[in-house]
DNA sequence: TATTGTTATACTCTATAACTATA
DNA sequence: TATAGTTATAGAGTATAACAATA
């Protein structure tokens, strides 16, 4: 792993830049997060697909590449392994035989909730160091960001 | 039963989690950049590589890499591929005869330019979303988040 | 011995297109 | 004809380890 460390190097206007620092700030902290979370054998894009079939019993998978902005031909591999694992649970729908409901396994959701520990620990880390009152600003700021950028 | 759409899914405490937040609003950021800058056949990445050696002109290739934390490894096909489109040029220094010198050529020069007039581009348009007054102190947490997160 | 850069290799993440099975 | 999901495939991007040349 590379150090942080940059010596003389001369970064000009990068350093204000919100796009660059943005790009540097989400680095750090999904290797922190990665580092939380790698005992349980899972990677930071794991913890979002566990806790959305979490949050919304029988989704279909459709649904769940759609909510966070990946094809679903992208979601196959990472099912596939979730459910080989024994976290996830795929049932065919009676109405419809095309689509699939995705449910957590019990021990499905001892990992979420697992993972979920070391997100709220992860977070904890970046509130400290945001300071408490800048989070709510810092939080809108991002949204609008996701939401509103050209 | 109607598998739940893409718009009715509960994202729960997510949306109150400022790693996830930065994962989504990194995301938005990288790809309104891909598009400004798409006409250059550039990606994001390439343009911090091309940047920094402008801005450092006889960098080596081992400054560079740790420069955007990245493992020196990665760089070399980069690299390889700029210099082959004639971007950048490779030269052997005298006083250690392992380490290159990495300029711009002309053309690396017009390419950067180029390229710079996109990122104040999308700098500007992020800055109007976060509003001037706010953009020092939201830079500064980033910041501190890239540097300081465990 | 230590360092610079390359090579070989592999793994993750993502996408597109063609396919199947249903509807 | 349209949709849900899979497969085949490809391309970034990144990393580790072993290596050659040089220090």
């Amino acid at each position: 792993m590379p150090s942080v460390a940059a010596e003389e190097v001369d970064f000009g206007v990068l350093e204000n830049w919100v796009g660059f620092q943005l790009r540097m700030a989400q680095s750090a902290s999904f290797q922190a997060f990665a580092r939380l979370s790698h005992q349980s054998g899972m990677r930071p894009g794991r913890f979002a697909t566990l806790y959305l079939i979490g949050r919304n019993p029988g989704i279909s998978q459709t649904a769940l590449s759609r909510a966070n902005g990946k094809d679903k031909s992208s979601l196959t591999p990472v099912l596939n392994d979730l459910v080989r694992r024994g976290f996830v649970h795929r049932a065919r729908t009676r109405n419809d035989r095309r689509t699939y409901r995705l449910t957590l396994t019990p021990d499905g959701r001892k990992l979420l909730d697992q993972l979920n520990r070391c997100a709220q620990r992860h977070d904890r880390n970046l509130d400290r160091l945001i300071g408490r009152r800048d989070v709510p600003r810092f939080l809108e700021i991002l949204r609008k960001i996701a939401t509103e950028i050209a």
